[in-house]
DNA sequence: CGCTAATAAGCATATATCTGCCTATTGACG
DNA sequence: CGTCAATAGGCAGATATATGCTTATTAGCG
């Protein structure tokens, strides 16, 4: 798709806006297939059929460091018998990021949007 | 199907010759993907789909106390970056229930008892 | 404004195990 | 010998993550 530099796709701020909910939360850490899940419920129609879209967005985000991730301690996963899960969360850098994106008015169509709303 | 009594299916049989195989090798144990692997290979034909009715063979064996099962250590599978894998081995009773069916052993079994000792 | 190179999206499949649900087969009994 | 009940088989999907391949889209340049 060719990205604008610099630019994150709608995907990546919905895993980030996620990702940030849950900072604030007691656990503030997510993994992939929970987003998954939530994407498919909420959504509905998003298919990610395969994923394959939802975790090589996760890992541009992690090589972007907006996102930092650990795998899950194996006896856990062993315990609760379902595969290993890889823990990720969000980096300050990851909340600066979206902050920038709710505010993408450049300085001039700021005071531009300001005037049209003074008039 | 409703299974003659004690009678072992050929996908037991199959089974079970390949774990007695598997005895006489350096690693006595085997895992479900395994033998699904081979039979989709050798065979080709064989679908098992979604390895559902595999599984639920290795599963039948145990009970009837002709496998053995032991989970693999999470750590290994951690450190193998793959799922964790269920063990198996034959029991000295799987043993004497193939040797009581006798040695008529169907190609598929054949097949699969070469797949396995070659790898 | 049109072209091309870059890359995200979508689909399939690998790795491993397991369960639910429905159908097909068959042993056993009347 | 036909019918019924038991159960194996097949399909689908859940749990998690990941890669390969092809297609579609688009940013950015001329």
């Amino acid at each position: 798709m060719k990205r604008k530099a610099g630019a994150l796709l709608s995907i990546e701020i919905a895993i980030l806006q996620a990702g940030i909910a849950m900072l604030r939360g007691s656990d503030p850490e997510f993994h992939g297939y929970a987003i998954a899940r939530e994407m498919r419920d909420q959504e509905g129609a998003r298919s990610l059929t395969a994923h394959g879209t939802l975790y090589r967005a996760l890992e541009r985000l992690e090589i972007r460091g907006l996102l930092a991730s650990r795998w899950e301690d194996p006896e856990i996963a062993a315990a609760e018998e379902r595969p290993r899960r890889r823990m990720y969360r969000v980096t300050a850098e990851g909340e600066a990021a979206v902050q920038a994106v709710g505010e993408p008015a450049t300085a001039p169509a700021k005071a531009l949007k300001r005037g049209l709303a003074a008039s």
